[in-house]
DNA sequence: CTTAATTAGTTTCATATGTAACTATTTATC
DNA sequence: GATAAATAGTTACATATGAAACTAATTAAG
């Protein structure tokens, strides 16, 4: 009669999608803080005004690839900024389905405030690593970006 | 007239925070199908397995602590489990709050299919990276984490 | 002891999120 | 050029999630 193989050990703590994750949420939480007291924006908005003030013009479909978000909620966090008066919407000449963003005045006010705030907090986590390290770790984890969705666009 | 300060270049693509949020998503998502499709589980319900498994007779809130999750998930993935019939409850003896939570037979057996999976799909992942550079990445993580959450227990 | 403060865990409620269905417009096919 | 297929974006609905209130049991303080 075989022996049944024993099941292999598995510690939480020691797996990286576990590990991963807890350690993105634990920045995003912090950053989120941030943007919400500060600014009144969720994460989402923050994003698609990021993008925005990057490439004003781009479409809610350009804005869902740029940041990894679905079109629903690039829909909502536009819906969200226009009631707030930090983007306008203009409709494409040439495509009348699609329609153009912008970062109106107090957009491009909040812009230019939150960039540095966000930068100085990229900084404030990243200051312990070398920049050796910190071109090692993007590199990696290029890598495993890469083998997690093979599929994925190459920027 | 003092110029205004020009407002720095921020692309979220380079963006640490936002791109370690894109690459746990990315594999989250990945590995929660797969604990969906094969067994039924949410992530949330996996990791109370995967603890449990591993310590028997564990208490929620020790749960909570082990994998980074907030009471209210945690009572919520137990009472799913135990309704499926994967985790049994009992009381404790010496702290009437507390319960002891076990994985059943049939938790026990769902268990001991689902580590291989889990440590197979982190093989599949990691197979980009050597030895050393998993090693590396492990490290430097950990000096994120550090970083993120200063006040983070030392496990 | 008796009361207050703490802790374990659950429930409630309000909000966030994802999927699918929908509208409007454009492009392709015949 | 009419009709079908595709695309941009929104809306509706069902479920997930988090914060706060709650219950029950334990520990601390007087």
């Amino acid at each position: 009669m075989p022996d049944t193989p024993p099941t292999p050990k598995l510690r939480l703590r020691e797996f990286l999608p576990y590990r991963l994750s807890v350690l993105s949420n634990t920045i995003s939480r912090r950053i989120a803080e941030i943007y919400d007291r500060e600014f009144g924006l969720s994460i989402w908005q923050w994003r698609v005004m990021a993008v925005t003030g990057d490439a004003p013009g781009i479409s809610a479909t350009e804005i869902g690839q740029r940041t990894a978000m679905d079109k629903v909620a690039v829909s909502r966090a536009v819906a969200g900024l226009i009631e707030v008066g930090y983007l306008e919407r203009k409709s494409s000449e040439e495509d009348g389905r699609r329609s153009k963003l912008y970062l109106t005045p107090a957009g491009q006010s909040v812009y230019n405030e939150i960039v540095p705030m966000a930068l100085s907090e990229e900084q404030a986590l990243e200051v312990v690593l070398t920049p050796e390290e910190r071109a090692e770790l993007t590199r990696l984890m290029e890598k495993l970006a890469g083998s997690a969705s093979p599929d994925r666009p190459l920027w």
